[in-house]
RNA sequence: GGGAUCUUAGCUCAGCUGGGAGAGCAUCUGCCUUACAAGCAGAGGGUCAUAGGUUCGAGCCCUAUAGGUCCCACCA
């Protein structure tokens, strides 16, 4: 073997290049093969707008790790990738462009705004991609796909229509948000409540009196947090059960201002315990009211512009911005002596989460997706278990929204996105909706038509994703193959923008759940809890990361120590103690390769295998089972942190240290086969576990360590076998180490030079079993399981000073100089007889319970039994050494 | 107002269906030792928020309280 690694970890060297040539071999690429079984996850799919960020990057890393864990397992593992259109974001960021060219949206049309739209996505559309590379992410990049390819709105075109003929996509008027800046509806689930400081306008109006005049002496009072709305009033409520008000029903009140008479109507919705128990009612500007004018039949009266100024409607306020409007009213009234007090007053206002502008509650003429039998599927989904959510608490959200849930506002006043395929007789008003755009209105022949100017919200065409990118609304045979995918992962904050979406648009479209199971997690924030974003300038990037400490390092840091659903914290130090661990695992690789060199190693006999080697091949082989067992619960922090205790713990801080001796001694072939035989074949398999993980660096070893296989990402996941359990083996090293560790404690404390652990020897087969104690009065600590273990004062050669614990099978030397000191050891027996005494009554306590006998597992009662007949053994040897020290 | 979630070592967090309190970092002690100082060997440090309850047994289950975080709804 000539190939080596080199002396340092860099992951600078090696990400990129691995990285091609697993681009190259197409290992990511998967094709309809129906010999194997599918494993698919589509991405979530990033905006073009993005950059990279710790979000992503979490996102990523553990799609990334599923994808190749099932890969190595034998499915056929397909990870979809591809980039979202981001309607309002991207628009937002284009005229913000514009802007600083001087240029107008409006003035530029919209043909030339969508061609620069296209640019915007050429140029940027790549880098995140680019990005998520450098990650390591094993994404099919052959199948990219974007929300507005020709297949993707192919799809929403056919969902719009579908869905219209049923009556499920309507248009109609109703309230919506409005966002005064960004110019367009938004959805409910884009409005954002913020608490505000504000003010509570207390105001009245004059009743109307028998002449159909304003009277002098009868008012109405009630307060309003926005009293520009009063232009739009077409009603004053009370509540038909509030007695104080009796008097009123049947009469109108004087509406200021505009100078008009407006009727009281009786309606529930008015709480009487809340304020004066009057409300004024505004159908055109407040959904309440809305919903009390549809019943009341009242007027609407808009009196905004699109811009939030007030339109001609409010009379000689018409122009002035809605604030503006509302400071001249509340001066107005207050001049008219209507104006009874202002309070300060803190209340929620709804913002556009993306600009955070004041939305404002507007009647429009919109597009609705009718929510109420569409969301049904969903539901049951959920709740029989069809579908899972991890953690499984993400129900609660997910019901709280779907019980609540009001119809979809799908249409935007927006530019950039799927065009509605709607079209509108300029003659008769007739509406057609088509995939293609007709000829002629099939009413009345008119060729005088014209497409809704609107677009699609952006969640429209990523609900669709799951099946658009597969190729609906083809039947494709990759439709047929890797749907319905096997994972989502994405974060808990897109539950109802998409989450929810994507599920009934799943089951509506295609019969089927979209995804089996739905892994959420959290938000990476940074090291003092606070959100990343950009105007804190707290966001730590991603890449910058990886330029300093390696993808892997990155990859380790995000995944370990955070469970599923939670926010976690972003520590420099973190991703320190995972490049270190990187590099660990770097320099034992090196070191089996460096003792490999020029030997050819083979296959040894059973009986070639030291106690050492069974008992490092019996705790991988727990460690397999265990870590493939966490993997499946997608506990991949869980199972990572096995793989690296595994690997630094067991396998570095005592395997190899044990081993040393049998690999510098050339006097016994056999053993030194069977000890470089393990280190390669456990070394093999720790780093296929962690392969899923640190893509790279295990790549990098496994490729430089054997020749047979000519990539660690195609190759086999370990599996468990019982073959490979020495249970027997396991407890003597263990052991061996008790009495180690003591033996070392001991030096510490005397002050003598310890020694290092590569000190430990294996030596001989059949080494004598002697008394616990040496000559005199000393003697080691730690030695409870004495029927197995013994001291011996043998130089055998090594150090003047050395001294074996001998366990049959499995001679271990100490080069040792140090012995105890009886007091000290007489205090840790009394303890350790204490302790035991406890075990056992807790023991004995147990099984003497007839609940548990007869309700814990045959397995439980069994390890309770071992271990009391076990402590009473060890009990009786702490005794026995008690006794001798007198 | 409704709901979720958290409170475990100095810090940040794991702890899966109840059965011997853990990790990383930090601290202290001793080490350049022929894979690794990005390292090695050790040590100290916790009434698992508080108060009850269920249980042979509770960090874990139940109730209440306090404090923190988040989501949803919103009364004009």
């Amino acid at each position: 073997m000539s190939k080596e690694l080199a002396k340092n970890y860099d992951p600078k060297q090696m990400e990129d290049r691995i990285y091609s040539k697993w681009i190259d071999k197409k290992y990511f690429h998967a094709e309809v093969d129906h010999s194997k079984t599918p494993f698919t996850i589509v991405i979530p799919p990033p905006n073009i707008t993005g950059q990279l960020h710790m979000g992503h990057a979490l996102d990523n890393t553990m799609q990334d790790i599923l994808i190749r864990y099932k890969r190595m397992q034998g499915y056929n593992a397909l990870w979809q990738p591809g980039t979202d259109h981001a309607s309002i974001a991207t628009e937002v960021r284009i005229i913000e462009t514009l802007k600083k060219e001087g240029i107008d949206k409006n003035d530029l049309g919209r043909e030339k705004f969508l061609e620069r739209a296209w640019d915007w996505k050429k140029e940027y559309g790549g880098r995140i991609i680019n990005q998520l590379k450098k990650m390591g992410s094993s994404c099919d990049w052959d199948r990219e796909r974007f929300t507005m390819d020709e297949g993707c709105n192919k799809a929403v075109t056919e969902v719009f229509c579908k869905m219209h003929e049923k009556g499920w996509i309507y248009k109609g008027s109703r309230i919506i948000n409005w966002c005064p800046v960004c110019n367009t509806s938004i959805s409910d689930a884009e409005v954002e409540y913020e608490e505000q400081a504000g003010h509570f306008w207390h105001i009245k109006y004059p009743l109307v009196d028998e002449n159909g005049q304003p009277s002098k002496t009868e008012f109405l009072t009630f307060a309003t947090t926005r009293p520009e709305t009063m232009l739009g009033d077409t009603a004053v409520a009370v509540n038909p059960k509030d007695e104080r008000y009796t008097y009123l029903h049947g009469r109108q009140v004087w509406l200021p201002l505009v100078n008009k008479a407006i009727p009281v109507v009786e309606d529930d919705y008015v709480d009487m315990e809340f304020g004066t128990g009057v409300v004024k009612i505004t159908p055109a500007h407040d959904p309440n009211d809305f919903e009390v004018g549809k019943r009341h039949n009242l007027p609407e009266v808009n009196i905004m512009n699109d811009d939030a100024t007030i339109n001609k409607n409010g009379g000689k306020f018409e122009g002035m911005d809605r604030y503006e409007a509302r400071k001249a009213i509340v001066k107005e009234l207050d001049e008219l002596g209507l104006l009874v007090k202002i309070e300060d007053y803190t209340h929620n206002v709804g913002t556009h989460d993306r600009c955070k502008t004041t939305i404002e509650p507007l009647i429009k003429a919109q597009w609705f997706v009718k929510m109420d039998e569409l969301i049904k599927p969903a539901v049951e989904a959920v709740k029989n278990g069809d579908i899972k959510l991890i953690p499984q608490r993400m129900e609660k959200t997910y019901f709280n929204w779907t019980d609540n849930i009001r119809d979809w506002c799908i249409s935007r006043q927006l530019w950039w996105g799927h065009r509605i395929p709607a079209y509108y007789c300029k003659d008769c008003g007739e509406i057609i909706v088509a995939p293609e755009a007709p000829h002629e209105c099939p009413k009345c022949k008119s060729t005088n038509l014209e497409q809704d100017p609107d677009t699609l919200d952006t969640w429209f065409s990523s609900a669709l994703w799951p099946f658009s990118t597969l190729g609906w609304p083809e039947m494709t045979e990759d439709l047929k193959y890797f749907y319905p995918t096997d994972v989502l992962v994405t974060g808990y904050d897109i539950i109802f923008f998409w989450v929810i979406r994507m599920i009934f648009s799943g089951y509506e479209q295609m019969g089927e759940k979209p995804f089996k199971t739905v892994l959420f997690h959290g938000l990476v924030r940074d090291d003092q809890g606070r959100k990343m974003s950009k105007s804190l300038g707290n966001g730590i990037d991603p890449l910058e990361i990886i330029d300093k400490y390696g993808a892997d390092a990155l990859r380790l840091t995000l995944i370990t120590g955070n469970a599923p659903g939670n926010d976690m914290r972003f520590y420099m130090s973190r991703v320190e103690a995972s490049r270190n661990f990187a590099n660990k695992v770097w320099n034992a690789s090196r070191f089996i390769m460096m003792n490999m060199e020029g030997k050819t190693i083979t296959e040894p006999d059973k009986d070639d295998f030291e106690p050492v080697d069974k008992w490092i091949i019996s705790k991988l082989n727990d460690v397999v089972r265990d870590v493939t067992e966490n993997m499946d619960k997608f506990e991949l922090g869980i199972a990572v942190q096995k793989v690296y205790d595994f690997i630094w713990d067991e396998f570095c801080d005592w395997y190899i240290e044990m081993v040393k001796p049998r690999l510098y001694e050339a006097d016994n072939a056999k053993s030194q086969n069977a000890a470089l035989y393990t280190l390669k074949t456990v070394l093999i398999d720790a780093l296929k576990m962690l392969h899923p993980y640190m893509p790279f660096v295990t790549e990098e070893i496994f490729c430089t360590l054997q020749d047979e296989e000519e990539s660690i990402m195609i190759s086999s996941w370990p599996v468990y076998d019982e073959a490979k359990s020495f249970k027997k083996e396991e407890s003597a090293i263990e052991t061996i180490k008790e009495a180690v560790r003591g033996i070392r404690n001991v030096r510490t404390s005397m002050n003598v030079a310890p020694s290092r652990k590569a000190n430990v020897f294996v030596v001989s087969e059949n080494a004598d079993t002697r008394s616990v104690f040496t000559e005199g009065e000393l003697f080691f600590r730690s030695l409870a399981g004495a029927e197995s273990i013994a001291v011996q004062a043998d130089m055998s050669g090594i150090a003047d000073d050395a001294v074996s614990v001998v366990i049959p099978g499995a001679n271990i030397y100490m080069p040792f100089s140090d012995l105890v000191d009886i007091e000290q050891e007489k205090i840790r027996l009394k303890k350790e007889e204490d302790r035991l005494n406890s075990e056992i009554a807790r023991c004995e306590g147990m099984l003497a319970n007839e609940r548990f006998i007869s309700k814990a597992p045959q397995a439980k009662v069994d390890e309770e039994r071992a271990k009391l007949d076990k402590y009473k053994q060890m009990l009786e040897e702490v005794k026995k050494q008690i006794e001798k020290l007198g």
